[in-house]
DNA sequence: GCCAACGTTGGC
DNA sequence: GCCAACGTTGGC
């Protein structure tokens, strides 16, 4: 099973609003950039894992887990004009933007903060959020999940 | 709030 | 297709 790792702004979106939902489950709309989306329609299957992280804040921190639960399918914000996520670029009929749901699965026993993770760029180094700040949809090796997992206490590290 | 990184746009 | 200008992200 992949493993990605997905970034949301807490003062928008949390982990706990994702927790919160009806099923803990939201579409993870929003996503306006072609590599990412490219990563959310092309790799993304059902039952994926997801390390969710939480970016421009006081802690930049990977915080909890959870799963990919849908296909990709289109993003509706793409065709609602009232949307900031609105691109009237976008032809309903090949629809630009995709999305997928993300259900929650439990927090981290403690964030892991990006200045941790930095410390650790022998094991992580090739993490694309420690090379690549801007991309918001990235893959994790098995490897990378397990040591992220492991600095955070988490009880599956390295199942 | 600043600013570096970097993705996108558009003129040529 | 190049590349300068511009806009956005996101750490600090």
């Amino acid at each position: 099973m992949a493993c990605w790792l997905l970034k949301t702004e807490p003062n928008t979106f949390s982990i706990d609003d994702l927790a919160s939902r009806p099923g803990h489950t939201e579409p993870w709309d929003g996503v306006r950039n072609y590599q990412a989306r490219n990563f959310l329609r092309d790799g993304m299957r059902v039952g994926d894992e997801v390390l969710l992280y939480h970016s421009s804040c006081a802690v930049p921190a990977v915080v909890g887990l959870a799963r990919v639960a849908s296909v990709p399918r289109p993003d509706p914000t793409q065709f609602d004009p009232e949307s900031p996520y609105c691109d009237p670029g976008s032809d309903p009929d090949h629809p630009r933007w995709v999305l997928v749901d993300i259900r929650y699965v439990r927090h981290l026993p403690r964030p892991v903060p990006l200045a941790e993770l930095k410390q650790h760029a022998n094991a992580l180094g090739d993490l694309a959020l420690l090379r690549r700040s801007r991309l918001s949809v990235m893959p994790v090796s098995d490897a990378q999940r397990d040591f992220i997992l492991a600095l955070a206490g988490d009880r599956s590290a390295g199942a």
